[in-house]
DNA sequence: GTTAAGTTTTATCGAACGATAAAATAAGAC
DNA sequence: GTCTTATTTTATCGTTCGATAAAACTTAAC
């Protein structure tokens, strides 16, 4: 990422504001997933087409920007329908279990999502607290008491913080696989779908009894 | 961490060249876990009770300096006994799952050793590459390896990958625990012991018969 | 107490960073 | 075709970074 070789700049096509802008967010997303929060703007820049000062009549500041990616990262790429397919009470758990991961994974197992949550995560962002509140309160929360509904365990307000780490378990076992494949670049040994059957199954056959 | 207030510097106690060194490099990987590759070398300086350049008569650069962190995290930080528990057929592996994993989040599961790992995965640095397969050598195949001795199941000297990776979701989900509570800091609902417990019993009690 | 050798600090360099100001350019209105 | 307005680029500022050189200091040997 020289910025060497004399750029033979060719002047970036002219476009509407609000375009421009969602294409830096957009792109930006990307680049900051690769080079790291501390790449530069000249960087990314060079990434986008156009040239430095441009963003700064998009964004106030670097880190403004880096905020709007944030944004679309975590808030905008949540499907709403994962609620549903996690208690449609017209399938078995292993079923909605194996239905919900590989959608979510769908979503979150690329190197672009994955690379920015850690990121995120280790700059202390307040945004990634939240999302982990909500994976649990969306996700963890309603595994636990469907697991609980399906073999008959009554479960009050407060639910067994036993079964809320298993279940964090469970999820924490498949999102590892995307951290192995897209963070280290190490080869993995089985195809995503097969690696949540096959955790889905463990998690359904052991649930404990009592 | 700003250098204003008109630091009253007292010279640093003068000491031999090893053990100034190996001090900086210790207190160095303290820094670095709390904020990240990135943070400058004269705030380390503040952070060592040093001055700035003091560090480039112990090391030539600061990525030097970086290298020798990670030598010190990953390298010196691996517990030869390990391979002894995962492997003493005296012991079911349940127990002996369960005392593994108890010694090895006591070393990993600190600040220190989870941030710089996902720092230094981030980065891309090579060693920890290394790390996972030191891992999977070491810890995720003999697991494989010892649960088919003990349910007589014979394996040769290709493990089944569905197997493979049954066992790094049985690491991940320990892991993520880790993740969750020292990266993103945000609250467990059980103890780590109580948490290994659990993982553990489920991976051996769905372990599949065939 | 002088000297010699090694350690720590002060001062500073050139490069690279985020950010700003002002000039150049493109596109639509009339 | 000219004018107006918004977009893009060039040029540059002040700061901060990693790194170096030289001065100041500490310690031990004799």
């Amino acid at each position: 990422m020289t910025e060497t070789s004399a750029a033979p700049r060719t002047r970036a096509p002219r476009k509407p504001f609000e375009v421009r802008r969602a294409e830096i967010v957009r792109k930006a997303a990307s680049f900051f997933a690769q080079f790291g929060f501390d790449a530069t703007t000249r960087e990314l820049a060079a990434w986008l087409g156009t040239t430095q000062p441009l963003m700064y009549r998009y964004f106030p500041s670097k880190s403004a920007l880096i905020d709007e990616v944030y944004q679309t990262v975590f808030l905008q790429s949540w499907d709403e329908a994962w609620d549903a397919i996690l208690s449609d009470r017209s399938l078995g758990m292993a079923e909605r279990l194996n239905r919900f991961y590989n959608s979510y994974t769908d979503v979150i197992m690329h190197p672009e999502w994955m690379r920015i949550y850690l990121f995120a995560g280790l700059k202390g962002v307040e945004i990634t607290g939240d999302y982990i509140g909500r994976v649990e309160k969306r996700i963890i929360r309603p595994i636990v008491v469907e697991m609980c509904a399906e073999r008959g365990v009554a479960v009050g307000d407060d639910i067994p913080p036993a079964l809320l780490e298993l279940a964090w378990s469970l999820q924490g076992g498949i999102f590892y696989y995307g951290v192995r494949k897209f963070v280290y670049g190490t080869p993995v040994h089985e195809e995503k779908r097969a690696m949540i059957a096959s955790a889905v199954n463990v998690y359904v056959t052991a649930w404990p009894r009592a």
